[in-house]
DNA sequence: TGCTGTTGTTGCACTCTGTGCAACGACCGT
DNA sequence: ACGGTCGTTGCACAGAGTGCAACAACAGCA
């Protein structure tokens, strides 16, 4: 709509690719140089871009205080994280929370099995929508009309024999998910990896994120991974309720 | 520089404090409200806006990719965290990495001591400038005039009785932390809290980053915590040398 | 049911702001 | 000292952004 500020945000992405000095930017936003530089400066100005010591231009650090900020609005994560902690610590393996949003579908929070480190490493990633246990959860409670449309829109990478060839075989696999009201992904994405997921809804029944637990085939079979079920529903309904309000928060959570 | 780019911006860190109706970015703004439509719109465009059921706006998780992606580009926290892990791991205490950018001091990486959850969480927080040992360590690097420049920018807020209370006594304390080469802050953000630090630095010399140990009064006091100081130290210096080349990284770290 | 106030959206004329050009300057390597 | 590369500046033109006013959608209320 505005040609101006979409010029500038065009930038942010082909930033995030790696550093880039005036030119290519120039060049690959298809203006002038001085058009590139007066939105860098502005951008500049905003710290969504630093400029490094040889002059080119990097993603700024402002940018993690807003996604920091973001994050805390996003207070489903909030409340999700101590039960998908517990989560984790009864079953020891991967947890996921994501969300959807404008067609896509992103993790929000994460716990991982062994090594304590990293989670925000993968939160903000776009999920493998076509495939991903939480992403056929998040479609699947879509009205019919957006469902339809976004499906068809999908690229259906075939990451593995038993991804998800294309839109029909999508919807129909939705279909099964909003009935049944959990969702697997048996090695569509990754050969070896397993995942079960379990959506966390609203007051007014919508799904409004959606949790899974992951783990590879050598650690636990498909079988022994659905015994978890029940615990990751227990899970996901917990937090549910609590999001709805019908239950108080376990402590206090006083915020400073 | 650019108005209608800096007007767009502006809506962020707007938002940012928490979701608002099209009227209330308008008046905040400044603009009319068709203007601050459009903008909006743009901003929506791109996934850094998102538009609530109740119509109201809030910050988009495109936010969340672009940080992360960001975050990717900053190879020092990278090659730092398996040392600030290790060093965690040998004395138990919260470790910090922090980067100086614009006259901002960042926390870009935390470890946790007690419980594993959440590190993501303060991450892009800016950091207490006038008091963390980190900020005293990347201030102190800066070149003279920027650094006069910024002390004297600086509010000196009394977080406690010990916090730095005006330009001259900071850009002292500065002296000494460059003199020393490590850093200090008792009691200076948090009466309870103690915290050493350590530069990082690039093959230049000049400080990329630095680390810190924080620990409660409680637990150890300022005697003990300064007993750890050759230990982060040497971390400190070992992130230094794998980030100057001069070492290589201690183990295979293929990336995909 | 109809009235009124509120809030989001659209079309349009005006002009201010962004644009590209060309010239300049800083820097680097040879 | 010279040419080449790349960032920066000033300027004239017009295209893009702006604010206004009217419209539409909706909610609350009598």
């Amino acid at each position: 709509m505005s040609q101006t500020v979409d010029r500038a945000l065009r930038i942010l992405p082909l930033l995030a690719e790696g550093p880039a000095n005036l030119e290519q930017v120039a060049a690959r936003l298809g203006v002038h140089k001085s058009t590139a530089l007066r939105l860098l400066r502005t951008l500049h100005e905003h710290g969504m871009v630093y400029r490094q010591q040889d002059q080119r231009y990097r993603l700024g650090t402002r940018l993690f205080a807003l996604a920091q900020q973001a994050a805390e609005n996003l207070d489903v994560r909030e409340i999700a994280h101590p039960h998908l902690a517990a989560l984790n610590e009864r079953c020891g393996h991967t947890v996921h929370l994501a969300v959807y949003e404008d067609g896509e579908v992103l993790y929000i929070d994460k716990v991982e099995s062994r090594y304590p480190v990293r989670m925000y490493s993968r939160i903000g990633k776009p999920v493998a929508i076509t495939v991903a246990a939480v992403a056929k959860l998040l479609l699947a409670d879509l009205p019919e009309p957006e469902r339809r449309a976004v499906a068809e829109r999908l690229d259906y990478p075939a990451y593995t024999a038993r991804s998800t060839p294309n839109a029909a075989a999508y919807l129909k696999e939705l279909a099964t998910v909003r009935e049944q009201g959990w969702a697997t992904d048996f090695g569509g994405h990754e050969e070896s990896i397993n995942c079960i997921g379990a959506p966390v809804r609203g007051t007014d029944g919508r799904t409004v994120a959606a949790c899974s637990v992951s783990a590879p085939n050598v650690v636990v079979g498909t079988g022994e991974l659905l015994e978890l079920l029940p615990l990751l529903r227990r899970t996901a309904d917990a937090i549910s309720a609590e999001y709805s309000g019908t239950t108080p928060p376990p402590l206090q959570k006083a915020n400073s």
